[in-house]
DNA sequence: GCGTCGGCGTTAGTGCCACTAACGAAATGG
DNA sequence: CCATTTCGTTAGTGGCACTAACGCCGACGC
């Protein structure tokens, strides 16, 4: 109704387009209301789950590319979430470590995507949303190592919907 | 394993963004082959289906924005797949129509969209795709009129799954 | 010791896209 | 008429994916 053509509106391609641009919207909306962006979520997020690490590691990681990643760390560590210290064993390398007050903005935006991934995720029931995220897994780890077709499903497993 | 962590592997927001960056790489990269982009493909599908038009109708129609809708139309117009005719009922608007090298672009993009959506959607089955395309259509149609939320489930309404 | 090679962080720059601002020309409507 | 709005257009911003090149250091070979 009133939307576009046929062939648009079926496409799959621009379904997941559109859709992701959506989330990425609201995303990024929120975010700057905090004064943060996504790398610096992806990137307080590995620090704190694999600890402190170089930032060739961390670009691995996150998929942040390597000159990108320095602006990030620029930011985050203006606002002092991370330190940045030469490693002393490989003096090339630079050690990134999480800082207490990165820990306390890491776990505000927890708080705050969880809020937003509900707000994308609304019109879905938890059943839909399991659905949708195992077939999403599906497709990004298809695509990021073409060769795990033969495991199958690793299970789409139940969620919890409630977000807070 | 060997990804990211485990907050960022399970963000549905996330999951969204990689699925689709991915998707549209494949199908920007394909697209470049035969040196069209996505908005050229979204141009002619709408012109054919609903007629000519304004840019501003194509605009709705397409969710160009009006403003970059001129460069597509310039592309457009330099390979002859449609003319820009001042509409001699209004004199501020132009009358976009498709023309027969148009048709005939737009039939081999139906075409290679088909098969990069086939690729893109390889790793699932006939059932998974109509699910996800449901999915997607539900998401995306729920942000782009907001209002629907009164009628509780709008029908996912049925899809044709097979692709291939 | 010296040269090569490669990894590391960094800078600069490209290209695409979503999005905004402003403007001249033409329609519309009091 | 004059004000407002619409239409096409230009210019510009900012984020992101991605590339190229550079200086620095470490590793290895000789």
């Amino acid at each position: 109704m009133s939307e576009g053509a046929e062939r648009l509106r079926t496409l799959r391609t621009r379904l997941l387009s559109l859709a992701a641009m959506h989330s990425d919207r609201l995303v990024n909306d929120e975010l700057a209301r905090v004064d943060a962006r996504k790398w610096h979520y992806a990137v307080l997020a590995t620090l704190d789950e694999f600890g402190a690490a170089s930032q060739a590691q961390l670009s691995d990681r996150t998929r942040i590319y390597r000159s990108d990643l320095v602006a990030v760390l620029n930011e985050l560590a203006e606002r002092e979430q991370v330190e940045r210290a030469p490693d002393p064993a490989d003096k090339r390398r630079n050690l990134v470590r999480i800082t207490t007050a990165g820990r306390r903005t890491l776990r505000k935006l927890d708080k705050l995507l969880a809020a937003v991934e509900d707000e994308v995720l609304a019109p879905l029931d938890p059943t839909q949303r399991a659905d949708l995220t195992s077939l999403l897994t599906t497709l990004v780890d298809h695509h990021s190592n073409p060769k795990s077709h033969d495991s199958g499903q690793q299970e789409p497993q139940r969620q919890r919907p409630g977000s807070t």
